[in-house]
DNA sequence: ATAATATTCAATTAAAACCTTGAATACACG
DNA sequence: CGTGTATTCAAGGTTTTAATTGAATATTAT
């Protein structure tokens, strides 16, 4: 039973919760590779670079405030977000944090070296392309994400494989790249080696995440 | 300057401090009041029933994460929310954790005695009516807050002295009241009593901050 | 000037969060 | 039926956060 008294704090501290659980930088990255796609633990830990006995106490205290469902599968475990909403929190923490906090943008400035100098494409614009065909849309994420979800007719080269697979792009269109998200690097990289070996590439505003979340289309599983 | 190495996790414990700032019961209650308007320290500690010296400490913390600013005007220091997207943040939370978290629901259900029993207007339809001239539009929030913004044509009746300006109301027309947003129970409590007095009452789903978040337009300092 | 008021600062204590380590569990495979 | 694998659990030490108290600062009023 709860106590009668003093109700009003007993709900904020509920809400609380959602705060603390994206209150850790740790489980805010996990987040990311969620919004991509389902995974287990293992590989959780591997690509956020944290022990598995932490990664699977991070995703607990995800589990336990509703933002992430598991689902056991053989002997391994597969996480995912519960919720789209949840990559709406997250979008507007970004966008809280890079007008409100220097050293964010400080950080970015480092890590992501000329941000604005890939002219990036607005999710809409590129929609309108896409659909008149008059633009190459890459993904460059791994493949397993690539599959669990992506943009109508998107090529998928994994930036380790781009250079190898040059021979997939049409040489003289234009190539919209697009991975994870804001901060991701992938679609960087991805536009900046195109660019190296002559193509005319432009990344795209946002990742996939953000893209599902203004309702725009996407595939499934299609292995182009 | 930065460390050189790992600037990813830097990143998201930058992100992280925005999470870090809404992990904290007190300070989501301290959001909610600034949402209604501008407050001084004192005012915050008294409504929310927390000490001066903490309530700063809050505002504080609040303040280096950019979510609200702070003014001073004579003796007294203002503090208003920074942005209009933290109401976004908020309501993104609120939302979550209403479909989420169990305990919560099972708080609101004592606390909002029959939440869905007044049935709440959605604020489209509010707005059509309130247009048309067929409803008459009430808030119930202290007269400092309604001054600072409010429904337009919305009469301004603090819960406190509903029952001495009965007057004020036309006694055949639908009355729908609003306060401060989905946990404040001045709404709830009015209708109530407007319903006791034989009035037809209801009340808007959510309150004046998310109203002005959708967008619709709202009054300033009228004093009805 | 002096007193009163509003806010912040600083120091302390208690509580909670974070990460690591090593063991325990649960399932699949040979 | 044992062995290997994926995940979780439990215990610990460290760091961070929260609230209290009393003093310090700054501004207004007398």
């Amino acid at each position: 039973m709860i106590s009668e008294k003093a109700v009003k704090p007993q709900i904020f501290a509920q809400l609380s919760r959602i705060g603390k659980a994206v209150a850790n930088g740790n489980r805010l990255e996990l987040l990311e590779f969620l919004a991509q796609s389902e995974r287990s633990v293992e590989s959780l830990a591997k690509v956020a670079n944290i022990t598995i006995a932490n990664t699977s106490q991070h995703l607990q205290t995800l589990r336990q405030c509703g933002l992430v469902t598991a689902r056991k599968d053989g002997q391994k475990v597969y996480y995912r977000l519960s919720d789209r909403r949840v990559v709406a929190l997250l979008s507007i923490m970004r966008e809280l944090a890079e007008d409100h906090l220097a050293d964010l943008e400080k950080l970015i400035s480092i890590y992501l070296t000329s941000r604005d100098g890939m002219d990036p494409v607005p999710a809409q614009e590129l929609l309108r392309w896409a659909r008149e065909g008059s633009v190459t849309v890459l993904d460059v994420r791994p493949v397993e994400e690539y599959s669990a979800g992506h943009l109508p007719g998107a090529v998928n080269i994994p930036l380790k494989e781009l250079e190898a697979n040059l021979s997939l792009l049409p040489p003289s269109q234009e190539i919209v790249a697009y991975c994870r998200g804001p901060y991701c690097v992938l679609a960087f990289e991805a536009v900046a080696r195109l660019r190296a070996k002559g193509y005319r590439a432009r990344r795209l505003e946002d990742g996939l995440p953000e893209w599902q979340l203004a309702g725009l289309p996407t595939e499934r599983g299609v292995v182009a």
